[in-house]
DNA sequence: ACCTCAATGAAAAATATTATCATTTTCCAT
DNA sequence: ATGGAAAATGATAATATTTTTCATTGAGGT
């Protein structure tokens, strides 16, 4: 019983130590941007997460989701990812591991994410990435494919 | 000496071609943007465009760079990329060709290109294309990486 | 429970991009 | 070459997106 109670109850919290760790405060805004992204998931750019926000019925201002966009960013919780359609989208990146790649129509705009990559593609990638770190001289922490073309209804 | 002189004319004069196929006029804006293009090469914001063509003496309204950049977009002679500045940046599909990749520092923001890939690599890409185009119905058309990481100056 | 400082909301400001419209330029037909 | 129709441009206004300001609120340590 005990161990149960801790289970339901330390899950849950566990953003709030991302928080501390980081010397911020996890107040009420940042807990419901990240539970809206948990459950809308993918790409959001900051007005996506703000009308979330309102249809939850939890009242955030727009400068304060973008504030926390950008913390969340630096935090290393979100990413920035871009589709051409003049707004920043964001997408946690616990879910990019899985969903790595981005499809986008160039007709209709439609972005479809790619599921994760065969052994052989992450091998291909890792070592594409290390002839890059060592010709540029760079560190490489993360990249990101884009594919364009026309998705199933605009072929 | 008359062919030496359709040479030399003919030449320079090929994007005119280019835009009356697309029924559109070869202006000397236009000319000047693609000019810009052809000198200062990659990634360059509208902006970016706009204060080279100023350098160049060459006035040319910050609305009509706007408009001319996405018009060759449409036709096909340019690419938009981007790297998380806030802006859009455009560049030469034929230069894309060869220099594929950026690789951007995300504590400075430099954005270095990265050359044409080994065979290997060049294989590699076509059969994730080929993958994902049978997994998800799309016909791809173009691709685009991005590496993130720090420069040799922010490592 | 209090106190401090970070976080927030509302509104203004800054940036980037697009639309409007009178004027200019291209280019086709003469 | 010249004239005229239609497209392109410049200047500016409008819109969209993101950031800043500042007074007030709220989180979390004591």
């Amino acid at each position: 019983m005990i161990i149960f109670f801790i289970e339901v109850k330390d899950l849950p919290e566990s953003w709030k130590d991302v928080f501390h760790r980081f010397n911020k405060k996890a107040t009420s805004s940042r807990r419901a941007i990240l539970e809206v992204f948990e459950e809308k998931g993918q790409h959001l750019s900051a007005e996506d997460v703000y009308e979330h926000l309102r249809a939850k019925k939890k009242k955030v201002g727009i400068a304060t989701v973008y504030r926390n966009l950008d913390l969340l960013l630096r935090m290393g919780i979100l990413r920035k990812v871009n589709f051409g359609d003049g707004r920043e989208h964001y997408e946690m990146i616990r879910r990019a591991a899985r969903f790595h790649h981005h499809l986008i129509c160039t007709r209709c705009g439609q972005v479809v994410d790619c599921e994760e990559m065969t052994q052989e593609e992450e091998e291909f990638l890792q070592h594409l990435r290390k002839e890059l770190e060592q010709r540029q001289g760079f560190v490489i922490h993360s990249y990101h494919i884009y594919f364009y073309g026309l998705c199933p209804r605009c072929r």
